[in-house]
DNA sequence: CTGAAAGCGCTAACAG
DNA sequence: CTGTTAGCGCTTTCAG
């Protein structure tokens, strides 16, 4: 393998000089440029970015750590700040399955030991505690979907409290009074701040949310179904169902269709997200839209500006989630 | 940042012994581990991963490049990829949203920089005479979902035409005749392969294939909606459309149901991949199914292979596809 | 079992 | 504009 040093006594120059044509071609002159590059050519040769990254103490790699790719959730997101990220010049390295606490942490290590320029990190389950200890010593994390308390300009996070409540006002609005829930995980605190907002709203209109109709699943398709058939065997009466993702509106209303409920003709069901797919579903899936797009691109800048300059500086970014009105919301009579 | 030196220095040992405690800790003596462990701790030491891999050569890390992850198929990829690399013990650096040949050159060359182990490919667009050699000059790289003459040890593929035939004779079986095809791009070998089976399994069965109701897409969503839009616009007779993703086979349900086109009452509709979504629609789409995780698997098999004694040493790995019988496919009286 | 010493390949002052 | 010279932080013989 051909280094800079077979590179300089091949073109008869320095090592340094083989260094500037690829950092700082402006310093080099024009001939000598070439005569370096001609070697480069010949020899094949490929520098060694590691070697680089020892000295400078950067990598040009910004870091991502999610949960689980699988839902239609992730997938978009990890493309967006991909396209942000190589847009800028600079390179992802993402460590996706990420979902418990430990996996997280060492997915952290991971990308600190690589060096990487910034890492913006999905936290998942992990709790509020450890992620403030971790910002506190770790400058170069940002936190995409939590809101840190005095971390607010390394955190980017959709409104959850404004999202729960355009839910809960559209389902009364609509006539509902007997409504379910299928949330995230009780340790979520994602989940925990919308079935709050929602509960509120709810029993602010007088319809308080009765407990039994409230089920625990994990964002995923599978906890939809299981949830749906759950409060469907309650044997209360039911007539609209919250689901804090899509992807567990996609599992209910699947499991709606096994069973021959008519959605949304006897029972109403509304999702969070907006994925892709809340559209193609049939009926077309009314939902809480988080703006994934500008999520994922205002995590990558805060990344990108502590990356050069060490201080986020960027507003405080709470983006505000918006209700898209489709079919799976029937109005009462 | 405390390095291996302030280790040593606060534990009285040489840096030589902390690395061993790091790297080879049997080799060290329990008491002077402990000590240097202690320090380690005190002085909240985080080993520096790239200048271990600089001497090393190594650095633990599977490198994986794929294409735009926006659709259903590559997240479930991506995801079992990483499983089964950390399983392992390794770390897998993805760099997703690479379609162009351009790119993934440049993706291939920024993994290769970072010493990664060995790098998982995933080719797109990419011509087979690039891939040849690449292939040839890389010892490390393994192709996922194309097979390359004389490195199909070095590659995972799905049997493309055996796909194909599958859901020709299905489309025969079943009393079509009026088939049009929504493909992927003229560039995408791929999708030439099956484009080729699927035409012959029906000329072989006597109804040649109409140039006419051939649509090349780009296996996305969009280009669906646009290639069933254009060949119903065709006005021939048509009665089923196999779509080479389903993907674009979703693009064309959405399509049918705009217009109040009836799937499969009026027009059967086949696909290709089984994504996780393909059970979930209305009607629930019949499909050939790519093994992804065996896929996955097998592909990270061979390339921890090829990191560790150089040898791929597999068995060649064609997958065999399956067809999904669900309910986008109507039997003609 | 432990230490000394020689780099891995590259960058970054500092001179010239 | 170019070369010299120190390292970056870690691993790895080779002795002891």
């Amino acid at each position: 393998m051909a280094t800079i040093r077979t590179v300089a006594e091949h073109a008869g120059v320095s090592t340094a000089t083989v260094s500037r044509v690829m950092n700082t071609p402006q310093q080099v002159s024009e001939g000598t440029r070439a005569r370096v590059e001609t070697a480069m050519r010949e020899l094949n040769f490929s520098r060694n970015s590691v070697a680089a990254s020892l000295v400078t103490r950067r990598s040009d790699c910004i870091g991502l750590i999610v949960g689980g790719l699988s839902g239609a959730f992730f997938a978009p997101l990890v493309n967006i700040v991909e396209e942000t990220v190589s847009a800028a010049g600079s390179y992802l390295i993402v460590s996706c399955g990420k979902d418990t606490p430990g996996e997280v942490l060492a997915a952290l290590q991971f990308l600190r030991q690589r060096q990487c320029d910034a890492i913006i990190l999905f936290p998942g389950e992990l709790p509020d505690a450890a992620l403030t200890a971790l910002l506190r010593e770790q400058a170069n994390v940002v936190v995409i979907h939590r809101s840190v308390v005095g971390f607010e300009d390394r955190c980017v996070q959709v409104d959850n409290a404004t999202g729960a409540r355009l839910a809960a006002r559209h389902l009364i609005d609509c006539g509902h009074r007997d409504i379910g829930v299928i949330s995230g995980p009780a340790t979520n605190p994602e989940s925990v701040q919308r079935l709050a907002a929602f509960a509120d709203t709810l029993a602010g209109a007088g319809v308080p949310l009765d407990p039994a109709l409230v089920f625990a699943g994990d964002f995923r398709l599978a906890s939809g179904r299981q949830g749906m058939a759950k409060l469907l065997a309650g044997g209360r009466p039911l007539s609209a169902v919250f689901c804090l993702s899509d992807q567990m509106a996609f599992g209910a209303l699947d499991y709606c269709r096994s069973v021959g409920v008519a959605v949304p003709e006897r029972l109403s069901l509304l999702g969070f997200d907006d994925v892709e797919f809340a559209e193609l579903m049939h009926p077309r899936l009314t939902t809480v839209r988080q703006p994934i797009t500008l999520l994922a691109r205002t995590a990558v800048e805060i990344a990108l500006r502590l990356s050069r300059s060490g201080a986020p500086s960027g507003p405080q970014a709470l983006l505000t989630p918006q209700l898209m009105l489709r079919d799976s919301v029937r109005r009462l009579a």
